[in-house]
DNA sequence: TATCATTTTTACCGTTTGGTCAAATCTCTT
DNA sequence: AAGAGATTTGACCAAACGGTAAAAATGATA
């Protein structure tokens, strides 16, 4: 499938938005994020993101000159997003530090932008037709760079023996678990539609998890 | 959205399946799984579907009157295979020996069944709109069955202080993240695209994460 | 207020979508 | 081998789909 490329938005080739334009791709992106992040990029429709945006169809694509080209956009917004919290893991300070705060930023962007993560979900469902690039160059490396880190506090037997990298994955989906699947996480506590409550239980759970133990009596007596 | 109800099957209402009628619609739920699991309800087509499942259109509805009919049958079947590791979960063994042991069974689940895994997901991130009663009802009381079980552990302090049901949270996340995102996890660790050999990796970061300790050194010295 | 570029709308187009129908074919039983 | 029932097919439908073209309306500027 197509990769991420420059975006190249539509109207002419004016260098500077107008107020308008600069309002309406706002309405669009947002619309399209919701519509979007529920559906993955296939059961999204044109009509419904116009609807969504309060605008017609053909108005939308006056600014956006396909349907793939509003999904490019979200998803280069996101991937900054994405490795923000990921870039500031620093080799110089505790683990504990590190890694506590690490989940911490990372629970706070699932907190801050659910629809991004469910986006971002829904292109890994499907195989990430769009940021396989991505995931084998940036990511990659940026997480082995990281790992890297992880693996000498390994040695330095301030951190438990593990693949580092998995180590991530599990942050990366406990974290955003609470963003993905937060209609089961409400229907399991018996929350509201939107009550978000449980973000306070969800980060003493993954300090336990992560920073503590969790188990504390021996497996035989 | 229409919930999950009596599945009846199309061909009349003769009692007894054909044996054409029983793997035709194996070969068309099996095909149906791949599509939805990669693309969600919205994203699936039943053309897409009858190619897969190498078959006319009209053929397929000739088994499932409409789309919606096949992916409710996909998910009543799916529900029962999700359930079953917590179901085993019992209040008599050793905290570490039920949870270690359902870790076990979920990731072999997720390794099994990583189309299966990623339909559930699919269906959450839409909001769960077939699957909400089932969610509020029998998956919520059977946490509030388990949850019982681990605050009994956590009284006896045997367990870590936690909210029971945040801890299945973790459980289910990392688990079910091997099969639902399984692109980003091949691509980071740089591997083929049907390699599964993560998995033995990942069962050891689990056990480390939930049943050993991962920070090794204290905070501060 | 006249002008011109930007923005929005109306009316479309060809394709894909979920689904129907009746005719044709196949399978099983006798 | 014939008949009945089960299965498969091709032809079709209305609606929804992504997208286009050109005219109409609006906004900025002088």
């Amino acid at each position: 499938m197509t990769q991420i490329s420059t975006t190249g938005r539509s109207p002419k080739n004016s260098r500077t938005k107008t107020r308008i334009q600069k309002e309406n791709e706002t309405r669009i992106l947002t619309a399209a994020l919701d519509v979007f992040s529920e559906n993955g990029f296939r059961g999204a429709t044109l009509d419904r993101i116009a609807s969504t945006a309060d605008m017609s169809k053909p108005n939308l694509l006056y600014y956006f000159k396909s349907k793939e080209e509003i999904h490019v956009a979200l998803l280069t917004d996101l991937l900054d997003v994405w490795l923000a919290p990921l870039r500031e893991i620093s080799p110089h300070g505790e683990p504990a530090d590190e890694i506590g705060s690490y989940i911490r930023r990372k629970l706070e962007s699932s907190r801050q932008f659910p629809r991004e993560s469910r986006l971002f979900a829904n292109e890994m469902l499907a195989g990430a037709p769009h940021i396989g690039g991505f995931l084998e160059s940036e990511l990659k490396q940026l997480v082995d760079e990281k790992a890297a880190i992880f693996q000498g506090w390994i040695d330095q037997q301030r951190l438990a023996p593990c693949d580092p990298r998995h180590l991530l994955f599990a942050i990366w989906s406990t974290t955003q678990h609470y963003a993905d699947f937060s209609v089961q996480v409400r229907h399991v506590l018996g929350l509201q539609p939107d009550d978000v409550s449980y973000y306070d239980e969800a980060a003493r759970m993954l300090e336990t998890l992560f920073l503590g133990q969790l188990m504390l009596a021996p497996r035989n007596g």
